[in-house]
DNA sequence: CGTTGACTTGAGTCTATTCAAATCCTGTGG
DNA sequence: CCACAGGATTTGAATAGACTCAAGTCAACG
């Protein structure tokens, strides 16, 4: 990232303070810290197939995600990956092991123009010693990272491919009004979704289609417009023991 | 509990001491720290069917498994249930949500007879705010069940039953010398195994039948003996990103 | 206009599920 | 100590869901 003066970089890192000060693992720290990270931190925009991090690396940055999609995986001895996740706006990337060991326990790889901020692992760790409330943010930050996988547990377990894509849609919209529509970019490589779902990409297609017949969705290129939430929402959670608004 | 005096009261007190210190939550805190829960907490030994806690209730306790099985499940509308994991000794449970939530967010039942302490949860709480290596070590173990998760949403994915079944039996092998043969002590009821690896009970007596003829293990009631760890492990491992020691 | 890559559709196979029946265990009462 | 009831586990047969491989469609792009 190269800066044609102090005044751009400065505006810059007002803007990374603005975007770390939304985000729960930063609620509640000083002015001073957040600038302090937002200062060393850096923004970044890439493309599709930008790989943040490997499995087994040791852990020097850490990312937010502010828009697009990433793909957190692991890789195996033969070819597979297993896909953990795949995350959007609001996520932070490579944190989970920071407090105990040192490098990342899953591979981080972009699946479309996604734009983001880096950080130094180094100053949340030495705020995770100074910082009371750092601590205590990134506790909560893992508590709810474990519930989220708990969740993902039960659904791999009790729903059906279509349920599953139908809580992924779910999910990733934002708790807007239940009157309107809501419309929601999905990630432009729909295969990765299916391996995030435990399913191939075929086996996505005709869930989605059967998904389609149930509830009104309609899909327009990558953007999915879904009229009626609500159905949707009973649809997918018939099984679910948390309703979409619990932890 | 009853206490005849305050002699065996003190003597029950170093015991659980004694046992707190072996965990990683506990590891590093000053002998007046640990004394401090030692003193407030009590040592249980209960039936199968008891229950420790169920989903949604206020967090009051949390509990360190010291022998025997117990079950984390949610239940759903619908009358199943997933199990989200079986754990036992060296667990700790009912930490999970401590930090930010306040309500335990799965249900914990005993599927065997078991030994455990309960803990006063708002202790850990309170040491959580005032002694910083509490804080660290919280993180550390909800870092380590992070990782736990993404395997097993990986298993999921990837691993058929009969590996599901083999990696169940690894993982619960206490770490014992290569060449000896290792046994291990299976809970009761096996088809809340077959609920926590999830599939069908018919489903783990045909898998397990056909892991059995895989690799080399011998049942014995609920105590199974594993001749030869690495033939299983390599059976169960070859489609794992980690290996069995890996975090 | 053809190529490329992503997605869909089709057909056959495989794995796990379901329901039903048989068998094994275990704890109990005689 | 043995027989027995009741539950857990195993086995069998049919079914359902997802997977694989192959072929077809579609849209974007040069």
């Amino acid at each position: 990232m190269i800066m044609s003066n102090k005044a751009a970089s400065s505006r810059t890192s007002v803007h990374i303070a603005h975007q770390l000060k939304k985000l729960s693992l930063f609620s509640e720290l000083s002015d001073s810290t957040i600038s302090h990270f937002a200062e060393k931190a850096s923004l970044y925009q890439r493309d599709k197939g930008t790989l943040l991090f490997l499995q087994e690396e040791e852990i020097q940055w850490f990312y937010v995600i502010i828009g697009g999609w990433v793909k957190i995986f692991r890789e195996n001895s033969d070819s597979s990956e297993a896909v953990l996740d795949i995350v959007s706006h609001g996520f932070v990337l490579g944190v989970d092991s920071i407090a105990d060991y040192d490098f990342y326990t899953y591979s981080a790889e972009l699946i479309d123009e996604t734009h983001y901020i880096k950080l130094p692992a180094s100053l949340l760790k030495y705020y995770l010693e100074k910082d009371h409330l750092m601590a205590r943010n990134l506790l909560a930050y893992l508590s709810q990272q474990n519930r989220r996988k708990n969740r993902e547990i039960e659904h791999l377990n009790l729903q059906n491919a279509s349920q599953r894509i139908g809580c992924f849609l779910l999910r990733h919209c934002s708790s807007s009004n239940k009157d309107t529509i809501t419309t929601l970019r999905l990630p432009y490589d729909k295969s990765s979704i299916a391996a995030r779902l435990g399913m191939q990409p075929e086996t996505f297609s005709r869930a989605f289609a059967r998904l389609k017949q149930q509830v009104d969705i309609n899909m327009n290129g990558s953007i999915a417009s879904i009229p009626d939430k609500a159905a949707l929402e009973n649809y997918v959670c018939a099984s679910c023991s948390s309703g979409l608004n619990r932890q």
